[in-house]
DNA sequence: GCTCGGTATGTCATATTGGACATAGGGCGC
DNA sequence: GCGCCCTATGTCCAATATGACATACCGAGC
């Protein structure tokens, strides 16, 4: 895991650093986090790509924005259910997030 | 939406049935259910082909029998995070994960 | 340098989910 | 019929996520 990705994971709210990386009950844990990586990426490309404001989609989804900004950020506290009932009111297909969970594809840093 | 499949979405808790299929609030969480049955479906299948007992999913999961049973019937109170990872630990990759939620692409029941 | 739309971050009270446990049902071999 | 293993269902309490709100931040335009 290179320094940039830890140190976003960590504002993140994921006490990252330590054992995660060879503890190996740990990996797994890892390759979630990817995905909700992936994820959180792909709501915010997929909402700016239709013109909407985080206010926008928390009111499609009857949030609010702090909600929307945390998930963007792969907040600890958000969860994938979140994450998807978002994709899926901006009009992500399952095939488009299919595309996007690919992304989390380990990329395994050597 | 068939009635088989109905049926099996009232006993996993969800009340379908009434408005969401014409009140058009409710499409969006229809599909979301469609992607939390095809989860679901998935980690049943993962598991068995895996030989694994719920009862060992669980351990691995540091989880309890009684969720993962609710988690393959799709149970309302079971969360897409606990069946992601519960994919992740059974061994499934992002890929593997991706093309389950290709299954739930809208069969539009006419 | 002010305002303004947009985003980030922190904190609450409340709601929902978590694992645990208890128990019931369903094969299956004996 | 009985034990045995697996799965299903329901209910607890603790843990965590939720929306709301408040507030800080940031760039752009004026």
């Amino acid at each position: 895991m290179n320094n940039a990705k830890k140190a976003r994971l960590e504002e993140a709210g994921w006490k990252v650093g330590d054992a995660s990386e060879f503890l190996n009950l740990e990996p797994k844990e890892a390759q979630f986090v990817e995905l909700k990586l992936a994820l959180a990426t792909g709501v915010r490309q997929l909402r700016e790509r239709s013109g909407l404001t985080q206010v926008a989609l928390a009111e499609k989804l009857g949030s609010s924005q702090s909600r929307v900004a945390k998930m963007e950020a792969a907040h600890r506290s958000v969860t994938l259910d979140l994450m998807l009932r978002s994709l899926l009111a901006i009009g992500a297909t399952p095939g488009d997030i299919a595309k996007l969970i690919k992304r989390a594809e380990t990329h395994r840093a050597a």
